[in-house]
DNA sequence: AGTTATTAGTTGTTTTTGTAACTAACAATG
DNA sequence: CATTGTTAGTTACAAAAACAACTAATAACT
């Protein structure tokens, strides 16, 4: 049985994203989901129209990777916590603007300032220059 | 609104991670459920076997920071599939030990090579340099 | 020995996701 | 202006994941 010539499952990159990706979203979802009671999908759709202004489910899709049923939902729930409004636009009636509510952008800032903290918790032990060689590399695989 | 004294979603790690985590793996999932019909979580378990040879269950659990009920189901489909056997320990018949079928070495073999040249395809445009850093940087972040 | 606690693993139930089929509005073509 | 195609978004159903409750074996304590 050939162990040593194969290599290790802790060089496998997808496994290694996902290992890191789970340990950080975990982390970080205690407080969406614990002070908000948000999904991932929710606390994403809310950081895209909090941080770049009101835009319609499609751009949502588009910006953030994310399939329309999923975004779709996510809208759904969010407008159930009254987080944003939709508004049908009168030149294509399809397109509907969402728009985050006072309680939506409360929540935004808030859960913006805790992702910054967040974040340099993360990083507190890794170089600045390795920090950017970290977040270029994901971009890259991301495809981003 | 303040919108540019907020840092950016493609700045915060656990969305970067996150994607990157699900790009690498999607594509990388055309082959063990393509191939063989496995999800994740089986695949995981294989590799894990064949990698490292037989153990427990809850050595998988450990080692691959997976829930038991998750690791549970991998193996039962595992073994559906004659992949592994199971053989109860007789010191303590509580555990038992898992051990890859000659077809479930042959799995991991033929998967354990595209994984290596998928992984090399991935980083491809990586410097090596770049690479130990990000790898560094993931192990770190994921805890291992 | 007899009760309680712990550990390995399974099973059942609820959430969440993924996939596909659907509606409604618009665009393009004949 | 009817037909076909496309796009935005929703809904229904199936697959998968998360969570909790369970069994069985062992260990620990009295």
């Amino acid at each position: 049985m050939p162990k040593n010539s194969d290599f290790d499952l802790q060089d496998f990159l997808p496994y290694l994203l996902n290992q890191a990706a789970e340990a950080s979203s975990y982390d970080f979802q205690r407080y969406y989901k614990g002070r908000y009671g948000m999904l991932r999908t929710e606390w994403r759709v809310l950081f895209h129209l909090g941080r770049y202004g009101k835009m319609t489910a499609k751009e949502i899709c588009d910006r953030a990777s994310l399939h329309k049923t999923k975004v779709s939902r996510a809208v759904g729930a969010l407008e159930t916590k009254r987080f944003l409004t939709r508004t049908e636009l009168p030149d294509d009636r399809r397109h509907e603007q969402l728009d985050l509510t006072k309680a939506g952008q409360a929540a935004y800032r808030d859960l913006s300032h805790e992702a910054a903290r967040f974040d340099a918790n993360l990083v507190q032990n890794i170089s600045q220059a390795d920090q950017d060689v970290l977040r270029r590399c994901l971009r890259q695989i991301a495809g981003l």
